[in-house]
DNA sequence: TGAAATATAAACCGATCGGTATCCCTTGTC
DNA sequence: GACAAGGGATACCGATCGGTTTATATTTCA
């Protein structure tokens, strides 16, 4: 048993080729050519492509929320500094090369409706976000911290937005400059 | 001559297709038969699909923009009030039936390399929403209309991912609190 | 009316799609 | 040493892809 299991060495490449070049736009085969497996062991791991790629946003979903938090509690102390410096995260991730935007908008786009699996997966992503800083909003003693969150979500959202379709990377250091006003609004700072 | 030339026919259905199931995901055969046109003519006033898609890109930021200033000018009346209508309108968009988010942020997932001329073409219609954003602003006596403008831009984006990812419908109403802040802090309204 | 242009429907092209089946070889286990 | 399981390579499946061709209307206008 390696390092990394075959599913793991799938989901892995999967993880590239569909950000970078798609959903629809990438094949199975690619997939298990850059992964180095047959499509037997692809189709043995799952049922379809389809399930690869819910596979795979889940994976990304974990690995993105799980670097957000690290970076986060990383770069501020405070729950109000941590507000913030998730905006620092992002404009480090805009600038890390192969920054292809959000892969949950970029999966809500491809599956367009909203009750398709994989959209309902990154509607999923984006509330779990959400929480995590409606969570800080809370410890910073935020006086409305739901309605604080929704608000730092919208702004990331736009800087994702505006870093990946205008190539501004310095939406980031906007947003943030954005985000201090409604800080202190809602008491906090 | 009929009311709409073939080529207008082929845009028209193109605009529906591409926005409401993706690019990648729509064939020109389909274009051709919602159109009610054969492949021949198509591939006679279009060299490739590619062409395709941009032509229907430059076609929806036309209309696009120009149902964004109709309406923002018929629901306010001086550039202040406009300014935030622009959000008001962007909420009647949102509960549209067939609202699929923003073509545009759409487009630049499928065709991510910021050097694909489809992507460059969604990255110009962003620059010139901004831009309308930035003559309202300046017309409304702000500080920094272009700082003004990149925010409120900041928060429409925002919204539109919201509103198609997370189906928040209400995300426009969010944003265009979020908008009179930054309003009063550049000395307008 | 008659010639030129433009349209259609359909067959066709090679390539690729998601997915399956076959064959053979390696691997671990008793 | 026998044996089952898993995986690699590859051929194959029907469908669809973007794009071309052909043969046959239909339109347009001098």
């Amino acid at each position: 048993m390696p390092a990394q299991s075959k599913r793991e060495q799938i989901v892995t490449s999967a993880l590239t080729l569909f950000y970078e070049n798609g959903f629809n736009a990438t094949g199975v085969e690619r997939v298990c050519s850059e992964a180095g497996v047959s499509k037997k062991t692809l189709y043995n791991h799952f049922k379809s492509k389809d399930e690869l790629v819910l596979a795979t946003l889940r994976m990304r979903d974990a690995l993105f929320r799980n670097k957000m938090m690290r970076e986060t509690e990383r770069l501020g102390t405070t729950p109000a500094e941590r507000l913030l410096a998730i905006f620092d995260a992002h404009g480090a991730w805009f600038r890390e090369k192969g920054f292809s935007g959000c892969m949950f908008i970029n999966a809500a786009a491809e599956f367009s409706p909203q009750d398709d699996p994989n959209h309902i997966v990154c509607a999923e992503h984006k509330r779990l976000v959400r929480d995590y800083l409606s969570e800080l909003a809370a410890q910073a003693g935020a006086t409305e911290p739901k309605i604080l969150a929704r608000q730092l979500n919208l702004l990331l959202e736009g800087a994702i937005v505006e870093a990946h379709v205008s190539g501004n990377r310095e939406a980031a250091a906007l947003a943030r400059e954005m985000a201090e006003v409604f800080l202190l609004r809602a008491n906090v700072g």
